[in-house]
Order: C-alpha cells, then structure tokens, then sequence
DNA sequence: CAAGAAGTTGTTAATAAATAACAAACATTC
DNA sequence: GAATGTTTGTTATTTATTAACAACTTCTTG
C-alpha cells in the first residue's frame, strides 16, 4: 500500500477511504510511512478538492464527489437572493400539490424551502434536488430515468424527456440561464428542460435578477409562455415594468 | 430559535445543520444559550444516532442517512465472498457490453468491479450502484425512473417498470434474498425486479453460498430461468451439485 | 413530603488534535 | 551550480476534545 511515489498518495488516500469509509490520521500516516503533519496537509488539500470530510482525528469519503464541492460553492453565490426566490417559490405550492424542479442553483434553493412541506410529491432529474429533499419526511421525490451527467450532477438523455412526458403535475418551477426581451427565456443546455415546460399546469420561471436582460446560446421559450416569474429585488424598475407587459411577475424580498 | 425545552434542541440542531449543512460548536451553545459541553454532548448522541457526522470544532448533517450507514455494515459481512462473486461478475462483462444491476450489497460488489470497465453502459435503479459508479470515467450510468426510497436507496414504482421495459441489455445481474429449491428464487420485495429480468438477454443471479436452500417471503422467478448462477466457495459440493442438474453454476474464488 | 435515584448541565483540569512557523531535503529551471 | 519552488518533518502555540466532578433539576418511591 505505501507508493514511494509522493502526490500519488493522495489518490491512494482516496481509495483508502472509498473502502474504510473513515480512517484516523494516524492510521494513514502509518500506512505511508510519513508524518501525520504531511497526511495534515494532503488531507486539507483533499478537503479542498471536496473529496473528503475532515473528521477529528481523521477524515472520512465525501461522496458526490465533485458535484457536492461545486454545489456548495455555487450555493454561496448570490445565495441570498436564491434563497428569497427558493422560500417565495416554494410557498406557490400548496400542501398535497405536486412539483416539477428543474436541475440547477436556483431551484435548488426552492427544493430546500420545500422541505417544510407537507404531502408534496417532487419530480425531478435533477440528483442535488433529492438529495436536499431525502431529509424531508413528508415529501415525496420522483425521479425521472437518464444517463446521468456527473458535471451537473443531474440525468440527461432521452429517458429524460420520456418520463416527463407521462407526468403533469401542478406547477412547474424552472431556471434559466438568461431572460432576453427579444430572445426569450435562456439556456445554456437545451436537451434537459424543453420536455420539462409541458409536464405541468402553471409554469413558473426563478431568475435570479442579474440573469435578466442578457442572453444565452439556446431559446428555451418565450416569456410569454411563463405564468409567472419569480424574481429578486435586485431588478430596476424599468426592467420589471418592462417585464410586466408581456407576463405576471412577482418579487421576492 | 432557543427552544427553553431541553431534549428538543437536539431535533432543533439537527434541523439547523439541514438549513446550514454545517454549524460550529460555538455558534451551536450560542444559538441555544448552554455550554459548549452541552452542545458536545448532544451532538455525541446525534453522532450515535447517525444524525450528524462531526467535524473538528462542529457538526455536519449526514446525508443518507440509514441508507449509508446500513449499507456500511451490511458491506463488511462477507465482505470476501461478495467481492469474489463481484470481481467474477464483472469478469463476465465484456467492454462495451451493457449491463443491468440489480440494487443489494452483493451486485454492489459488481458495480464496484465494474468500475475498471471500459465503454460498458450500466442501468440501474439504485442510487448506491450510481454512487458506486460515479467516479469510474468510462462507464456510463442510466438510471430508471421512480420514487425514491430512503430505507434502501434505491427507486421503485412502476416508473421503474416502465423505464426498464424500454430496454434491452446483454446482461442483467440480479441478486436473490435466497433460493430454494422447491420455490425458486426468491426476494423480499417483489415489485422492483419483477420488470428487470425481462430487461436483457443473459440473465445472471449473484447470490452468496449463504442463501441456498433458504426461504424468503416473495418468489421472483424459477432456478431454470437463470442463464447462470454466481456464488461464493462457501457452497457445499451437494448443493452445487444438485444446483447443477437445473442450470449453470460458477463458483468464485 | 422528604430521601434518593437518575439525568442534565456547567466548570475545571488533563489530554489530544489542529495550526503556524521554521528549517531541511529534494527537484526544477535557467 | 545558484536560485526558485515544492515537499516534508520538527517544534511551539493555539484550539478542540475528553474526563471528572459538583451543582442542579426531575422523577420516583417509601
């Protein structure tokens, strides 16, 4: 087990984990015949990397990897006004209703408020959304079929789209990566969402203020197609008048 | 936030990490307004109850919980059979080839195998296969469709049944809650692999020595439907040889 | 109701772990 | 081969964890 190797031994500390689940620092220092000081610093640098959970004493795998390090980091962002989105969001849907979450930060956000829920059922290809929703006792997470796409920890593919397409739900809420007034709703991915729009009744946009007025590669939809968007106060009056002719909007504080 | 009530700030910690994912000791006491020792304390006892994991100096929530701690444990029995009968099943996949993974510790032993695969597409509706299978780059993972289950990680429902109706893999690796002879294979829950065994055209069943010629609640199919049965040495030179006169029987080293 | 058992909590002291700072060893680059 | 950067080990310092005890509450029981 003791590579002579030096920066290898961070991947075989990984391995280490993946089978042990939890080792102590001195166990690994041992294993590798190093100081607990340099297994210290390769462990930090692995937490870094969001592949292991500092425990005391030791350290233990992180699983999702990657996706968990890039979640976390994201949620950061803006995640204020994310979060007044997720909570205004979340109490659109009625107790006993049912969801469909699109992947994504935003709704990610709308997936944590909706954990107070009660009798809710979630439809969702995104793996972030269960995962946020699997401590929730009383809602109901339905995934759809897909390959699963570990950049964005979430299920694309044609599975996907067939799903979707034998579930209508209540509302809708869905991302989007920009909101043009010419083009329409943004995205950057068009393969995931487009299904998406015709599994539910109400349809509700969350954007994140700065998103709106800019563009994207792929047009999702028109605003006009949105029932409803729900957006941060960060908008400018003028935008959200703007906004307001073609479709309902509501801010979120 | 500050419950007077004594014993329900542990439930009321375990819902602050949910929000915050982690929280410091010292946050904690401040929060509740008791000692820092209290707060020790109480996070020993949701560590024990496999709540929250700690961190140096804090707390974070665990995440599937049960579900990863069960599959842990249940990971170590027999740990060496499973892993043999994993490699061997693995040995039976060729590059390329697409496979159906069954949700249970020994076809976990599989995906784990599996995960040197080159180009080999897997469909499974266990989240600890995924996981498994997460960080192997040259497989591909298709999960069905279907509503989470906490207790075992997996997805049921007949979304699951309807996903797997739409494909056909070379092979299905399905694992057994025991096989008797005068009933067949047998599981505890029927609903999830009823579909599976029409999902592919070899039909390979894992199962450790311990399990034949017991009984379980649920009869899933005959011994003669399976192309090939996959256990450990620990069999007996009777069975194996009465197993025989059915179908055909590989022992793993 | 008083005595006592069982459980919580806070304080303190002792131990263990994490951090920071520095120096030695090694490889790289120019 | 001198300069630079990286990795590692050692030490001292700070911080966190544990253990032990005393104060207090609560609940039981005679």
């Amino acid at each position: 087990m003791n590579d002579v190797t030096e920066r290898s031994r961070l991947s075989s500390i990984v391995e280490m984990l993946k089978v042990n689940t939890t080792a102590s620092i001195a166990e690994i220092a041992e294993t590798f015949r190093v100081s607990q000081m340099t297994i210290r610093r390769d462990l930090q640098k692995l937490v870094e990397a969001g592949q292991v959970i500092r425990i005391p004493g030791g350290a233990r795998i992180e699983y999702w990897r990657g996706a968990e390090r890039t979640f976390f980091e994201r949620l950061e962002k803006m995640s204020h006004a994310k979060s007044s989105i997720g909570s205004a969001a979340s109490a659109l849907v009625r107790d006993g209703e049912s969801v469909v979450l699109d992947s994504g930060t935003t709704t990610l956000h709308v997936a944590r408020a909706l954990r107070t829920r009660r009798n809710v059922v979630v439809f969702t290809f995104s793996l972030t959304v269960l995962e946020e929703l699997t401590s929730a006792e009383h809602v109901r997470v339905e995934l759809t079929g897909g390959v699963y796409r570990p950049s964005s920890h979430d299920l694309i593919g044609q599975a996907v789209a067939k799903s979707l397409s034998s579930i209508y739900a209540d509302t809708v809420i869905f991302g989007a990566a920009a909101v043009s007034f010419t083009r329409g709703v943004m995205v950057h991915d068009p393969d995931a969402q487009c299904e998406m729009l015709n599994a539910g009744k109400r349809k509700v946009l969350v954007v994140d203020s700065s998103k709106i007025g800019t563009e994207a590669t792929y047009r999702l939809c028109g605003i006009e197609d949105c029932d409803l968007i729900l957006t941060d106060n960060g908008i400018s009056p003028e935008t959200l008048s703007r906004l307001r002719q073609t479709t309902q909007v509501q801010v979120a504080e």
